[in-house]
RNA sequence: GGGGGAGUAGCUCAAUGGUCAGAGCGGCGGGCUUAUAUCCCGCUGGUUCCAGGUUCGAGUCCUGGCUCCCCUACCA
């Protein structure tokens, strides 16, 4: 006997129930050694940041992930099933930070960076517990750990690192330091998802960089980089783009005096005063044309094009110049009193003369413009990427006024010590007292942010450490020379991306356009937490070399590797040990850099295979069949950093499939992130929704295009899973009643009625359909053939079933439909297992369980679609589609006529397309049941209810027959048409060929409807007295029912019932009224005083009747 | 700033240059149903961003403008 189900499930009840069951009963794991050695899919999964709790947004790609390797896992396939956890990096060094109250470096200097970065572990291991719960609550399938013992090493790290400490490994326990076994985590021996902090993830690292610089693509480079002044770090192309925001700066404009020439200056434009203190030179365009103006006793020099911007009040124009003119000339610089400027200007060389000091100079350049300030460039080339192009070109003096934090250096007065955000102020100060103030207003623009902290970020020269991306050719790739390819990493990263099946497709093009732009990749940052980059910088000689390995470094160290034994390769334990320079054989440190986290990730594909300690484990698993991201942001991230390093390392594909959904967004519109403050709790949307809700919410969705998450969208999804449910709950609910068992083998499909056949083909076609999207990474298609599916048995199977459930005398047939919907169910639970885990888990195991050697779990089971396949009957669903479409068009028909579905019309006439004849008997059958009419007649030839109809063609005759389209046109559509003998036509006069027409049969107007396959529907509207009194009869069978639902009677209660008012003919039919509402009696005439428990009025053909019912008590109830 | 894409019903989106611009959702009305919180039918809804042009015919092609999105980017 089934377990009774309840029509309104309290589905994240049940979810819980399910994930204790698959605990208690190692589902998971049984399922691992059901499939262990079978044919190999391998799932790379891209590492999530275990910074902090998941929101929802977090899980339309964890939903993905889990479909598809649920339902590679149903193929039989084997699979690695591990998570992975992005460690490494800014990201988890500012939370930490904030959490001690930082706000600079130097507080984690002062607080101890070996402190500092095992607060960082911990952290990791913190967040990873709990994503881990979190994931498993979503109901994903992967090789966890336990949370329990994630949090036991973070406790342990805390306490004390060195401490040994064991843990359970899949061969047995592994033993080591807390601190070693942590950097042991997802390696074969320990198990679990992997942690990209890992020593082999970190070691591996090495050898890429390793193999960068055996190629000569490592330099480092010296030039100003966009810098965050509060993280004291330099901001890498990578990271740029994700912090452009409007911001307002001051807009400050300058006067410069002219040395020459008395009396006279420059205006200068700048948005930001803190570079002033820095500036050198002067830009003009030397081809544009450049004026002198009066204002008052002041005269200035601009660019004529900007007179009406740059300029406040009026102003007398004396003399204009073409910019050439005005190179050369000196000018007084606006902080020529400050140390750092004379000792820059002392030893620069000047322009004019070799040994003479620098002087302030007004030099050209082609990119002034006009558009903004006044047409004279400020330059300061320690200040910005450009100015230092410029500088380093003309050879000009470099001042650099920041330190790392943004603290302007000594050398520059009472500047000095200041922060850069608010040296504004003292600036315009200055210049105000030295009269070189001309005008300062706001100006709004588009400036980088700090990706992480939002701070505007500034423009610093450092030394940064780069990987040279190769040369862009100026010509198309086919036609690059072998050799140029071999010269220009980007194009070796092209032809590996070409080799990759992007979906959408729009994603090759992407990161192809990616490629092409990038610049040389910035990998090091200055900072704490993460790899830490083996590069080991000669300052006695000036070379530097990269260490491979961990082993090469104990082999080459000459000093400190015994503070660096047994620690992981972070910071600070990794700095103490030194090298001897392989050119002179000095001592060398590391350079204190770290490298940039996506280093991290992208050497997954080697890290986690074992490309170095288990190759031929590698090659099984290597490339990775599938991998599923968000798109925006990973084309220059992940997916870059891994193909960048495979291309190093292989020249391979680290990815054969690469699947790209976009971003979800919040209630306010925005993406949906933590920082921006519309994240909505994983957890709580969870307990609230139900996880198989939103993954069917996830599933369902266009994954090109952004969700707008919100509950609304919540609720159409699981109305559409409770429609299941409700049909589950159907069945369950009559076998109950009628003691109905699966036997095991049967499904129905030989002795079924048409419609049994039909949902039984149905459902092979669907888990065929299901099948074969997802198998092509479509899992919106796959979920809309499930929907599909659902509509089918529910509205149409079930609704003209339904009888043989409930009131069947029929043995034989009763359990023929028992058996097809409990096959139709089963088949649906396992097709729909792998997006919907939960809901057909529930199912499985309710209708499943009782069939002996059955799996105990949907999960187990294997897909469907072949068992399935012998039901399918084409020719079937296709007759039965223009069956439904039949009875559609006569619901219409009668909707227009005003006559409701249950009053019985004599007849309808039906005329079908050729070749829908299948089963013709039993459809016509159906129809007329669901359309209610006594009798359906075929017309064979349906010419007695359309009409011929001319439909010119006119990508045809368009351009033949011009200006008289429109009479042609017009004429087709009276349809004054003259048929020709050979098939032609002629309209307005025109004739037109057999194949510039086509003649359609369209339905006589007062008929209907049916435009396409040529099906034509008429119904008889006319009602006799008759057809009145059985619709009457209808009417108040159906007020009886809805009047024992509102009386809450259970479905097989026996009723006493009164009838007040009926008319004697539709009386007849009472009869048959009584054994549809399980009435005993009906008596005609008002109901005894206090003998009716409910009673209502229904309106019939022939005035109001009056209904009373009550309950008949069973012998031996109490009354 | 540069490059690309898109503007169509209240919303999400269709419509090889072809003659009444369509779906779904929403809204309104009606209907079916003792599994249903569902479902079915009908109706509603349009300056196809604006202004020109090419054409027998333009949502579609061309020119100019406006707005939004994506990619990219320190012009002072």
């Amino acid at each position: 006997m089934f377990r009774p189900v309840s029509a309104k499930p309290d589905l994240v009840a049940q979810e819980h129930e399910i994930l204790a069951e698959w605990r208690a009963r190692r589902t998971f794991e049984r399922l691992r050694a059901q499939n262990a050695g079978g044919p190999k899919w391998s799932f790379l999964d891209g590492p999530i940041t275990a910074n902090s709790p998941m929101g929802v947004h977090h899980a339309w790609g964890r939903a993905y992930k889990d479909v598809f390797q649920r339902f590679h896992a149903m193929l039989g396939e084997d699979q690695r099933w591990q998570n992975g956890f992005d460690c490494q990096g800014l990201w988890v060094e500012v939370n930490v930070e904030r959490d001690l109250g930082f706000t600079n470096k130097r507080d984690i200097e002062d607080y101890g960076i070996a402190e500092f970065v095992s607060l960082c572990k911990q952290r990791v291991l913190t967040y990873a517990a709990r994503q881990t719960e979190q994931s498993v609550r979503l109901g994903m399938w992967m090789d966890w750990n336990d949370p329990d013992e994630l949090r036991r090493l973070r406790d342990l790290l805390a306490a004390d690192p060195s401490r040994p400490t064991t843990i359970e490994g899949p061969d047995g326990p592994v033993t080591d330091s807390v601190e070693m076994l942590v950097g042991r985590l997802g390696m074969p021996d320990v198990g679990g998802s992997y942690f990209t902090f890992s020593n082999e993830n970190n070691d591996l690292i090495w050898g890429f960089l390793k193999e960068c610089h055996r190629r000569g693509w490592l330099y480092k480079g010296h030039d100003t980089m966009p810098w965050c002044a509060r993280c004291g770090t330099g901001i890498s192309q990578m990271e740029m783009n994700e912090g452009y925001a409007d911001r307002e700066d001051p807009g400050l404009t300058i006067r410069l005096p002219l040395v020459d020439r008395p009396g006279e200056d420059l205006l200068v434009w700048t948005t930001t005063p803190w570079t002033l203190t820095s500036n050198v030179a002067a830009a003009v365009g030397p081809a544009l044309r450049y004026v002198k103006v009066r204002q008052g006793d002041a005269i200035h020099w601009l660019a004529k094009g900007t007179l009406k911007q740059a300029l406040t009040g009026t102003f007398e124009v004396l003399e204009e110049r073409p910019g050439s003119e005005l190179v050369g000339w000196r000018y007084a610089g606006p902080f020529d009193d400050l140390p750092a400027v004379r000792k820059a200007f002392a030893t620069g060389a000047s322009p004019i003369a070799a040994d003479a000091p620098y002087e302030h100079r007004v030099v050209a350049w082609d990119e002034v413009g006009e558009e903004e300030g006044t047409g004279i460039v400020h330059v300061a080339p320690g200040c910005g990427a450009e100015d230092f192009a410029l500088g380093k070109a003309l050879g000009l003096p470099m001042i650099a006024p920041l330190d790392e934090s943004g603290i302007v250096v000594d050398g520059f007065g009472s500047l000095t010590g200041r922060d850069v955000r608010d040296v504004t102020d003292p600036i315009v100060e200055h210049l105000k007292h030295e009269d070189r103030f001309y005008r300062l207003e706001p100006y709004l623009h588009r400036y980088p942010h700090c990706w992480r902290c939002q701070t505007p970020l500034v423009f610093r020269l450092v030394d940064e450490w780069y990987i040279s991306m190769g040369p862009v050719y100026d010509k198309p790739r086919a036609e690059l020379t072998r050799a140029e390819v071999d010269a220009s990493l980007r194009y070796q990263i092209m032809e590996v991306v070409d080799r990759i099946r992007w979906i959408p497709s729009f994603g090759y093009d992407r990161e192809l356009d990616w490629l092409l732009n990038m610049h040389d990749w910035m990998i090091s940052k200055k900072r704490y937490w993460g790899l830490a980059l083996p590069i080991y910088d000669c300052h006695a000689c000036g070379t530097f070399d990269v260490v491979g390995g961990r082993d090469e470094l104990r082999e080459r160290a000459v000093a400190g590797w015994d503070a660096f034994e047994g620690h992981t390769p972070h910071r600070p334990y990794i700095d103490a040990v030194t090298v001897a320079c392989p050119s002179c054989g000095a001592p060398v440190e590391r350079i204190k850099d770290v490298g940039n986290p996506w280093l991290d990730a992208g050497i997954v594909p080697f890290s986690t295979l074992h490309f170095r300690e288990d190759p031929g484990y590698w090659q099984e698993w290597f490339p990775a069949d599938f991998i599923t991201e968000s798109f925006p942001g990973q084309f220059r991230n992940w997916f870059y950093s891994m193909l960048a390093m495979s291309t190093v390392l292989r020249r391979e594909p680290p990815f054969v499939t690469i699947f790209g959904y976009a971003l979800v967004f919040g209630g306010d519109g925005r993406p949906m992130h933590k920082s921006s403050g519309n994240a909505v709790d994983f957890d709580e949307a969870a307990e609230r929704m139900g996880v198989d809700v939103m993954r069917w919410m996830y599933t369902t969705a266009r994954p090109e295009e952004n969700i707008r998450f919100g509950w609304h969208a919540a609720d159409d999804a699981r109305r559409e899973l409770l429609v299941l449910w409700n049909v589950y709950a159907f069945f369950v609910t009559y076998a109950r009643l009628n003691g109905w068992q699966a036997t095991g083998s049967s499904d129905g499909s030989s002795a079924g009625t048409v419609l049994d056949r039909w949902i039984l083909s149905r459902a092979a076609a669907t888990a065929a359909v299901v099948g074969d999207r997802l198998a092509d990474v479509d899992a919106a298609a796959a979920a809309k053939a499930i929907s599909t599916f659902i509509d089918d048995l529910s509205t149409w199977y079930l609704r003209l079933s339904r009888k043989r459930f409930s009131r069947n005398d029929d043995a034989a047939d009763r359990s023929t439909a028992f058996a097809t919907l409990h096959g139709a169910l089963l088949a649906l639970a396992r097709f729909a297992a792998p997006i919907l885990p939960f809901l057909t888990e529930a199912i499985y195991g309710n209708l499943g369980g009782a069939i002996a050697g059955a799996p105990d779990s949907v999960h187990l089971t294997r897909w469907p679609a072949d068992e399935l396949a012998p039901a399918r009957d084409e020719p079937l669903e296709r007759a039965m589609a223009t069956a439904r479409a039949a009875v559609e068009l006569a619901r219409t028909l009668r909707g227009s006529a005003g006559i409701r579905t249950r009053q019985p019309l004599a007849r309808m006439w039906l005329a079908v397309p050729g070749g829908a004849e299948t089963e013709l008997d039993a459809l016509v059958a159906l129809i007329r049941d669901e359309i209610n009419v006594r009798a359906v007649e075929l017309i064979g030839d349906e010419s007695e209810l359309v009409e011929r109809r001319v439909k010119p063609l006119l990508p045809k005759i368009g351009r033949k027959h011009g200006s008289a389209i429109p009479a042609i046109m017009a004429a087709a559509r009276e349809n004054a048409v003259e048929y020709g003998a050979d098939g032609s036509v002629t309209l307005a006069g025109v004739t037109l060929a057999p194949d510039e027409v086509e003649i359609l049969a369209s339905p006589r107007a007062g008929t209907a409807v049916a435009h396409h396959d040529g099906l034509v529907v008429v119904i008889d509207t006319e009602l006799t007295d008759d057809l009145r009194a059985e619709g009457d009869a209808r009417e108040l069978q159906r007020a009886i029912q809805d009047l024992r639902k509102d009386a809450g009677l259970a479905l097989d209660d026996r009723i006493e019932v009164w009838v007040d008012g009926l008319a004697d003919d539709a009386a007849a039919h009472l009869d048959d009224v009584a054994e549809e509402t399980l009435a005993d009696t009906i008596h005609r005439g008002p109901a005894p005083a206090g003998s009716a428990e409910a009673s209502s009025e229904v309106a019939l053909s022939r005035g109001s009747v009056t209904i009373a019912l009550c309950r008949v008590r069973r012998a031996g109830e109490a009354a």
